[in-house]
DNA sequence: TTCGTCATGTAATGGGTTACATGATTAC
DNA sequence: GTAATCATGTAACCCATTACATGACGAA
């Protein structure tokens, strides 16, 4: 049932960590995935009250943190055990749509709060997905060889290129989690400078 | 005034080819761009009316193409003047939203229908958006340096990569396209095979 | 005759951003 | 004191997908 949207799973994700006020989650995630995408308070905040209906959420009382500073109307939110539950399950599970790129990216960052396995599952269920689109596009392009100006092409030719080079970035990830199998299950993405 | 969504420039793009039904637009544009990016009917059709409306296309009467097809209630439509005028307008034009990603790959996939001075300007307006966005997200992440576990930072390293990789790609683009200035204004989007 | 594709369209729905409204606190 | 930032929230709006409804044609 619920399934839980990307935001949500962001959202557990960083507050697994430590509480946090929604203000501080925003640029937390704003970072995360980048300026890449940043992420309005018109759905975080509404996000917040559905996981608070959910029981996914509590508001901590207001403790401070020792940093001196004053209480104002602000709410530190902290995930519940339903809601620890409810992120390893969704991190665990691998539906269709679980490969689109915001989907994989935020469970990508989620990666230190699983095991190897999943992480394993993960990646490799990615870099299946993105083969397909590869033997797609490039089929496609074959097919309709001359039917595009040269212009189109080379647009068809880069994103490509991009996909593969997010392939080989998958690969090189795989196999420092096999590789780990045998050493410890600590998270080992270093992979020098590639 | 009334600015030009994406959707409007890509089908003026591709009707000023040749007149398509609605049908073949959504082919067309969904094989361009990739299956990165489909397109549904609820959005084209409704935008083809406003197009209509705003006088930028026309309905042709159903002549066949000699291919022995029979006709059925399909509309073809066709750029008019008034269209040609604001695609060219809207390619000449350089927003402060011109950049992103999808507006950028939209006006790339028409350079064959502009000038050499216009196709610079793009190319160039691109590059130097990516290379801001390049600036913010390694300052970003000096500042936050173990802010984020191990995982998370070899997201945001890729990403960087990634982005990396389109001002490279971009870089070899101007190159070709200065060089052409002194041959022909043609495309020349060959690139050998970096 | 039935299935796949061509072909057009609408209504419901969902999800998000923008803009607005409000106010405390901190740093200068 | 005043500007910037912290902080929360709502309402209006935009725009796209999904699902539905309809139907003709070609090939098996």
């Amino acid at each position: 049932m619920a399934k839980t949207d990307v935001l949500s799973l962001a959202i557990l994700g960083t507050l697994a960590e430590q509480p946090l006020h929604g203000y501080q989650i925003r640029k937390l995630l704003g970072a995360e995935l980048g300026p890449f995408r940043a992420l309005s308070y018109g759905s975080l905040y509404p996000c917040l009250r559905r996981m608070m209906a959910e029981g996914l959420l509590t508001v901590e009382g207001e403790d401070d943190d020792a940093r001196g500073n004053s209480r104002r109307s602000r709410i530190a939110y902290s995930v519940t055990d339903a809601g620890k539950a409810r992120l390893s399950e969704e991190l665990a599970s691998a539906s269709a749509h679980s490969w689109d790129d915001d989907t994989f990216d935020v469970r990508f960052s989620m990666f230190g709060k699983t095991d190897h396995a999943t992480r394993l599952r993960i990646l490799e269920g990615r870099r299946t997905r993105l083969a397909e689109r590869l033997e797609e596009v490039s089929t496609s392009m074959r097919r309709q060889r001359d039917r595009y100006d040269a212009y189109t092409e080379e647009l068809q030719r880069h994103g490509l290129e991009q996909v593969e080079h997010e392939v080989a970035w998958l690969d090189q990830l795989i196999e420092n989690e096999r590789s780990a199998t045998r050493g410890k299950n600590q998270p080992s993405a270093s992979a020098d400078n590639n």
